[in-house]
DNA sequence: TTGTAGGCGTTATCAC
DNA sequence: GTGATAACGCCTACAA
């Protein structure tokens, strides 16, 4: 049996009230007091009980993250960052992994909102925007990042996504390239849809027609890439670059070339995006957009926290911007390998 | 206000004790009964309150993990596994990122012993054995991976590390390497100290004399890597492969060969432990020793939680042991080249 | 400045 | 089969 809160007031001889005071750094205990109480605990060991707090105060100072994989490591940065805040803040956090899939993602939703947490960061998450404003209804706090549920209601953080993705497409075009490939990927994630819009502006803003046929779906994995790049190949439209809307698939393009004896970048030149660990070792290094991860997962559990702590107030913005850097590497700068 | 047990009792006309009876699949119920308790459960949204029946019931259904780095991909792994199993028993996850400091890791402990779990994974953890006994006197169920406490009380996770290092530098020796180093990681794991013992067991069994002069220390990562393999080359031994004890450390020896520029594995062969992801994109792919960290974390995951369902008697074995496997590559054979 | 009493939502015990 | 009641450990009005 563990000690409790009656335990170390009778052993100070004071009232349980005052030593949960002097838990709680109420200022009203006098020193001495103070000093007494916090002796007995140290020498009796005493740990609250996290449960019986939680139940009493309807908080658990807890942060569930819903992510896609776990092992990815674009998920994880994010995670790494979630965490830095709320350790730093006393929370918990407890991760989940859908793998990708939307039923386990449900369930693992399931197991959350029994109060296991006061809020929510889920991650490109595949819930539909009704079950999402449910839980808002039912007083969790929810964030998301990735594919992003438009509500007032619900805390954001994006990244200057278009913006970097045309500098890219930018920087490929002063490179000497006029066709340029896309590899998006798959249709319900924003940030695909974002990458394109920067690639059409890029492409426009320098007199170079967008065409469709270069636009090829490669679902954010490896072997979408991979066999994005083939059909590409396939209609022989002759392009020189290809921007990738994420490492991952890049490395499908890399695989491809490989097998195709096709030099990176001199035949192909090519720009991903997320900065995976990886890239930096690929022969060549992949140039790719570096997104400042752990800073989004940060700003994003920091918005939270103060909401559940009631710091915010109702016109407070609930969307955080960080922006995001391009990293030029070897495969598509020519100087570079 | 939430939908609580007396709402449901209330408008399905029983008391609160059936409505918690059926939750619990308790089968003292009538299936009239049950049907009836389980329709106005479904109509009132009503949704169990996990910190009142912790509480109750003084358990959290709730698993702590705390590994060194989140980022790392040997640790995500394990999460995976430790997951894997935990959801599937309807337990939690809590994950703490002790980035590689004591006091951190400390902090997080403390941090979950408010009975905030059932019990904690350590993964390579730097607490003191009585820091780690202490837990399990106030009665956490406490399981470790990598640097492990010996004590019948604690469950652990090995793999067969030593054989397969031995394997390792058998396979370099019968490529006709004579002269072999070997990176370690630092002194407190382990692991690095099984794999050296595999070393020089391999050495032994073919005759080759063992050379203190040859092993450096890299502290399992890639900068000490890098500083390693200069201090050995600096001794001038001649040395044609080396066997690191994990591939993040391989990196560093990669990183110097490029700028020295030696051949890989004409000029030094290389064998890494861990098969990180990277490790088979490096250029030439690296051979490595694969762990079954997911099946790892899952055994070990699933010893904890049949202990804490009490479906464990005190004779049961409390070590898993998963086979790692040698995954030969480019780095060490040169027909693969 | 300190203490008393009641309740947070659930389940175990015992009675019917 | 079902129900009343107490208890899990803590916090917070309110009283002193």
């Amino acid at each position: 049996m563990d000690i409790k809160i009656v335990d170390v007031s009778r052993a100070a001889k004071v009232s349980p009230t005052t030593v949960s005071r002097v838990l709680n750094n109420n200022p009203l205990v006098k020193a001495d007091t103070r000093k007494k109480v916090l002796k007995v605990i140290e020498e009796l060991n005493y740990v609250p009980h996290a449960a019986a707090k939680n139940l009493r105060q309807q908080k658990t100072l807890t942060l569930g993250v819903i992510v896609p994989d776990i092992m990815v490591s674009y998920y994880t940065n994010l995670v790494k960052g979630i965490q830095n805040k709320a350790y730093s803040e006393k929370f918990k956090v407890i991760i989940c992994d859908a793998q990708n899939n939307k039923d386990i993602e449900s369930e693992y939703l399931q197991l959350l909102t029994n109060r296991s947490v006061d809020g929510m960061i889920l991650v490109e998450s595949m819930l539909s925007k009704q079950e999402v404003m449910e839980l808002v209804e039912r007083g969790y706090v929810i964030g998301t990042i990735g594919r992003s549920i438009v509500d007032p209601k619900i805390f954001n953080v994006q990244t200057n996504t278009a913006e970097v993705a045309q500098q890219a497409v930018e920087h490929l075009i002063e490179q000497g390239h006029k066709d340029i490939a896309f590899i998006s990927g798959y249709a319900h994630a924003v940030d695909s849809f974002d990458r394109l819009e920067g690639y059409i502006k890029a492409l426009r803003d320098h007199g170079i027609p967008f065409r469709p046929e270069l636009v090829e779906n490669g679902d954010f994995n490896q072997e979408g890439g991979y066999a994005a790049i083939q059909r590409l190949w396939a209609k022989e439209l002759d392009f020189t670059a290809v921007f990738s809307a994420n490492d991952e698939m890049a490395l499908g393009v890399y695989d491809a070339c490989r097998e195709g004896s096709i030099a990176i970048p001199q035949e192909l030149a090519i720009v991903g995006v997320d900065n995976e660990r990886v890239s930096r070792y690929l022969t060549p290094p992949l140039s790719t957009i570096n997104q400042l991860k752990v800073e989004m997962g940060y700003a994003l559990a920091e918005l939270l926290i103060r909401q559940i702590n009631g710091e915010l107030d109702d016109e407070h913005d609930r969307i955080a911007i960080i922006d995001s850097q391009l990293c030029i590497r070897g495969s598509s700068d020519y100087k570079r390998t």
